[in-house]
DNA sequence: CAGATTTTAGGTCACTTGTCCTATTTCGGG
DNA sequence: CCCGAAATAGGACAAGTGACCTAAAATCTG
């Protein structure tokens, strides 16, 4: 198989595990073994564990881009972009109650491990903080556009660690609404 | 030195390390340093390290139930105590921008290793959420005390992340600020 | 098809981990 | 003071880890 199609498959596997099992409780064995590889196979595409970090972030980054993408095509309003990115809790539902938020998760065990990947974890956060920022801009909320959006990429993740301890309650589509709602009284009151 | 002192110590620091190093991350070896014992001493006090981690939640719990208490006793209102929760982030300020909440990056940390102990870090949310359900029933709110205690647990849960993330901005007083705006604002609309 | 390059497999290495054992030291009660 | 129990120290062990190496296989190129 080509270098490249390898790679990605790796890549792919690798991913998955550190969302479902964390950075540093997945092996390599583990990963060349989902993906159907030898160990030493491994070590030719993927020098070291933090190249497949900073591997996995990058592909996160772009997916995350990708998805910002079509967002902006499909979408109309700032106001419908900013209630998809509020929505992602319920199309991810099954894996956020699972496991929780693949970027919160990434940075905070990366955070606790002293890892130098940490910085790259944080662009993930920084992504959709510059992205929501632009689109409160664009709703009108100029000055405070960027508490606008940390504010709501708060309550995501602390909607999707309580989904992850509490999965059997009606929890986490509650609060959707509720942003949801939030979103819509601060269109009303737009205009600073 | 006495069995149960080296014990507490033991605890002691595997709290402090558990919650700034991570569960998994944290060897024997390291306890033991920090105590200043041997690792052969250790396992004399605990033959597992899920023992230790048992301790851990254990102290943790019980360090939660007397912070509780205190509220209960120097606050006259229930939403007087429930400001004081919220305003842990505050009290808390400096070791949550470095290591998140001890409570929620436990968990995740658990949930993620598939770990037995997921039960008993859920029970140290378990105590928030009661107690925070009870202070909005006696304020009034008795249809949905419940929803109301989760909601100001996912948002102090979310505000931790994010200030881990981007601890060098005033984002962590500012969204206290708004939480304590909210719980006023609620007051208000009480005698549901 | 033949040779060179890419890709893969499997084994080795040093190190760390949790667990466990045994010998020694410390300490309290008679 | 002395002895038995409590507490400690230090090492041993198997298992798993990331990292690394070399030889074989697969693939591509001319």
């Amino acid at each position: 198989m080509a270098a490249s199609e390898t790679r990605q498959s790796i890549v792919a596997a690798a991913d998955d595990l550190f969302y479902e099992n964390g950075f540093d409780h997945t092996s390599f064995a583990q990963v060349a073994e989902v993906v159907g590889i030898s160990r030493g196979n491994f070590y030719y595409h993927f020098k070291t564990k933090d190249e497949i970090l900073d591997a996995v972030i990058e592909k996160r980054l772009e997916d995350r881009r990708t998805m910002m993408s079509q967002w902006s095509s499909s979408q109309e309003t700032p106001r419908q972009r900013v209630a998809l990115f509020i929505r992602i809790l319920l199309t991810n539902e099954a894996k956020i109650k699972a496991y929780g938020c693949p970027i919160g998760t990434l940075f905070t065990e990366l955070s606790k491990l002293d890892h130098p990947g940490e910085d790259s974890a944080r662009r993930l956060f920084d992504l959709f903080r510059i992205w929501l920022k632009r689109q409160f801009e664009l709703m009108g909320h100029t000055r405070d556009a960027d508490d606008l959006g940390m504010h709501i990429l708060a309550r995501s993740q602390g909607v999707a660690t309580l989904a992850n301890a509490y999965p059997n309650e009606p929890f986490l589509k509650n609060e959707v609404q509720q942003m949801l709602a939030w979103l819509e009284a601060l269109e009303a009151s737009g205009n600073t």
